[in-house]
DNA sequence: CTAAGACCTCACGTCGGCGTCAGGGGCAAG
DNA sequence: CTTGCCCCTGACGCCGACGTGAGGTCTTAG
């Protein structure tokens, strides 16, 4: 598929996708001609990107994750950076749920009462 | 207490207290030669900001948001921005667990085997 | 063959949350 | 009184994740 179709696909825009490929997270095959080619994998690939980049992970984070895909061997430098992250983003979940939960117990007010942030 | 104080209480620093300020986000006494004075709540007030602000807020909700105290009213504007911000927290909330659950099962499988991420 | 799209590569603009000077004022101790 | 530290107001810098042209090329429908 072509980048256009991809962007369509994912959600992510024509630009987001040149920029993930800039940033090393996306290998697209080129025509002769130099317009990428993406297979279907690539979907996938982008929407784990972008729940990743949601969720606060730098790109060049997963630049370095991206090469470990399942046969191969992990580097330390992969095992590093999945511990740091995965710390990251439990401290990130905690923080999350704790302010979700303050704010459901200020929706239980809402609609009767105010109530303090 | 005066801003650098406040910075030592609460682990930001001078610049994002005055920061927070010029976003509306606190509101110090001044002295007569213009210096900052907070109160004690200035300290919670302050973890409070930070916390929403690392949980993705922008500072012009949490700015909305600052004038709902105990006992006024709160305006439907500043209810939209709670429900509308639940809504946020809530889906980033589910993202960031399905995000943890992916590396807490690639973390059960390194150490011994490498896993696809 | 031609015209409309889709695509290409620079390359500068934006936005939020501060960092970091520059240049100057306030204040408690010795 | 002066030394040293904290404070003040601008104002520019930075970084990441793109947006937004400009100016040219490729592809495909008619």
């Amino acid at each position: 598929m072509r980048i256009g179709e991809l962007a369509g696909a994912t959600g992510a825009t024509v630009r987001a996708i040149r920029y993930y490929e800039e940033q090393g997270l996306l290998r697209p095959e080129r025509t002769a001609s130099g317009q990428r080619i993406y297979t279907e994998d690539a979907v996938d690939q982008v929407l784990w990107v972008r729940t990743l980049l949601r969720n606060g992970f730098p790109s060049r984070a997963i630049a370095k994750l991206r090469r470990c895909t399942s046969a191969e061997e992990i580097t330390p430098e992969q095992r590093a950076v999945i511990y740091e992250e995965h710390a990251r983003i439990e401290a990130e979940y905690r923080a999350i749920a704790a302010t979700r939960d303050r704010f459901e117990s200020v929706l239980a007010f809402i609609g009767d009462a105010p109530k303090p942030i």
